[in-house]
RNA sequence: GGGGCGCUAGCUCAAUUUGGCAGAGCCAGUGACUCUUAAUCACUUGGUUUCAGGUUCGAGUCCUGAGCGCCUCACCA
């Protein structure tokens, strides 16, 4: 028939021999009564003996020609039913038009009686058919499916036509998304949005992207957190906020990290950081029992159990329990790195003091927080937006929480005080003096803001993107984003 | 950025160890077959072995460089 290989020159030759027999392959619109899965239940459901006569559409997944009959099925996004043409019910053009100008990956349509094949699989009996839409170029293997690393994430179409669990996984990312909306909705707090584009970055320490505004003619930064734009919210007297969107951070690429990353931040008025451990429990066992039906998951092989109340330690007794050291009794830079000497652990050098119980604890005890916890009073010189603990001029009231070793999410009660808040920046400015690099610039309309009070609130940041981790047990956060970002070609 | 591994037909993989005609399955094409479902049977097509150089009588294979990806270390959440 044909005299190339190359299959997609034999499909577009397909499209003029259908040209020539007045069929369109791409009509504009087509009718339907059942999804596959609709189909499949109403037969279930009919009496004995009713005929039931459907019209269903879908992708052409497979094909079996024997001669004068042919099995098929089409997939549609509620699953997968198969089809019976039968030469002598269809019509010898419409049986041709399948085997001959119909190829696997083709949408189609067809209307027939369902029935129940000797081996048990309800088909439909095709009565009429008819071509949806032509596919220029072959599907992945039906077998082996689409296994390239680059081309999955390339391509994801192909990954999700071709691959299962891909699909389950962005369902199940979908599932969790909505089932923390739902908490939060029904909890009294409120969804809003807030600039991406900003003139000042801050919120955390990270470095951002920066870009420019032509008619502003003004530089631009994309947002590395929604904190302070939340804060002056609670302060406008929207006392529940939460905003879902994704963060920019132009930083390394790996299996936890990505460029552009989905967070939520939660700020809730006359509330403190104890609060918000009791939401972020309420909500992890809530969301992972919506999308998963459990709030006991299995990661990588361990068994997490998410149901509150987790255990909840300070950042001093976790050290003092994995490393032996104090940080109550080496108060001083040099003396806790002679501590974590003396006892032969490896550690970089930072630039202060609280960078270094940071690295202590990131080097050290970290990977061995698998149940759920949460580490509280963090010290005050990387925690700038936090309160400190009453009658503590080191130590704020903050916590991160930990799940299967990963970092999963950072909170605190809010620095209310906006002398206390403007002082913090100046020691940010002081320490960026010294050689740290990630400290958070000073923001004076966010202190004007303040000035103007603001309510004490406890706030919440969750990685999104690492809760779906979690929920759908994958190691690496491509697997969770459907377009990663890819070096381009 | 450093280190390791990988890239062969549309897809999944052999051939690389020890340099010697680049292969299979699926897909595609032709034919047979009116209950198949990884349909079956027969025959057939399909390759710039990621790219650019080099060594060699001869390179998918060895060497150099580049590209892209994955893992890992560093940095970050």
């Amino acid at each position: 028939m044909t005299e190339t290989t190359d299959r997609r020159e034999q499909r577009i030759a397909k499209l003029g021999q259908l040209a020539a027999l007045g069929i369109d392959p791409y009509p504009a619109r087509v009718h339907y009564t059942h999804t596959a899965a609709e189909a499949l239940a109403a037969f279930e459901q009919a009496a004995e003996g009713q005929t039931l006569e459907v019209e269903v559409v879908g992708r052409l997944v497979s094909l079996r020609d024997m001669g004068k009959s042919s099995f098929a099925h089409l997939a549609d996004g509620s699953g997968r039913i198969q089809i019976y043409a039968r030469k002598d019910v269809v019509g010898e053009p419409s049986y041709e038009l399948l085997r001959r100008l119909f190829d696997l990956g083709d949408f189609v349509w067809c209307k027939g009686k369902l029935f129940r094949t000797r081996t048990g699989e309800v088909t439909v009996e095709v009565q009429a058919l008819q071509l949806l839409a032509k596919t220029l170029r072959p599907l992945p293997e039906k077998w082996h499916g689409l296994k390239d690393v680059e081309a999955r994430y390339r391509q994801r179409y192909l990954d999700l036509i071709a691959n299962e669990d891909t699909r389950r996984v962005f369902i199940t990312r979908s599932r969790i998304i909505s089932a923390v909306r739902r908490y939060l909705d029904e909890h009294g707090f409120l969804e809003v949005e807030t600039p991406v584009l900003q003139p000042i970055y801050g919120g955390a320490n990270a470095r951002p992207f920066t870009t420019h505004h032509n008619a502003l003619d003004q530089t631009l930064y994309l947002r590395i957190a929604d904190e302070l734009y939340l804060k002056r919210l609670i302060i406008g007297g929207l006392d529940r906020v939460y905003e879902i969107g994704h963060n920019f951070r132009n930083e390394g690429i790996d299996t936890q990290h990505h460029p552009e990353f989905t967070a939520i931040e939660i700020y809730q008025a006359y509330a403190d950081y104890h609060d918000m451990m009791r939401l972020v429990e309420e909500l992890h066992a809530y969301a992972a029992q919506q999308a998963t039906g459990s709030s006991v998951i299995t990661y990588q092989g361990q068994t997490i159990d998410l149901t509150p109340p987790w255990r909840r330690v300070t950042l001093r007794d976790l050290l003092l329990e994995g490393t032996g050291i104090d940080i109550r009794q080496h108060t001083t830079y040099d003396s806790l790195w002679a501590a974590a000497l003396e006892r032969g652990l490896e550690i970089s050098k930072q630039p202060n003091w609280g960078k270094l119980v940071d690295e202590l604890f990131g080097e050290h005890v970290q990977r061995t927080l698998v149940q759920p916890t949460f580490m509280l009073d963090y010290p005050i010189e990387i925690s700038p937006l936090a309160k400190k603990v009453p009658g503590s001029q080191d130590t704020v009231e903050r916590f991160e929480f930990f799940v299967a070793g990963m970092e999963c999410g950072n909170a605190f009660t809010e620095l209310n005080d906006p002398l206390d808040q403007r002082e913090r920046f100046m020691s940010q400015h002081r320490l960026a003096q010294a050689g740290d690099d990630e400290t958070q610039p000073l923001d004076e309309d966010f202190l004007t803001a303040m000035e103007h009070g603001m309510p004490p609130t406890g706030g919440l940041g969750i990685g999104i993107d690492r809760m779906v981790m979690l929920l759908t047990d994958q190691t690496s956060i491509r697997e969770v984003i459907l377009f990663p970002q890819m070096r381009s070609k």
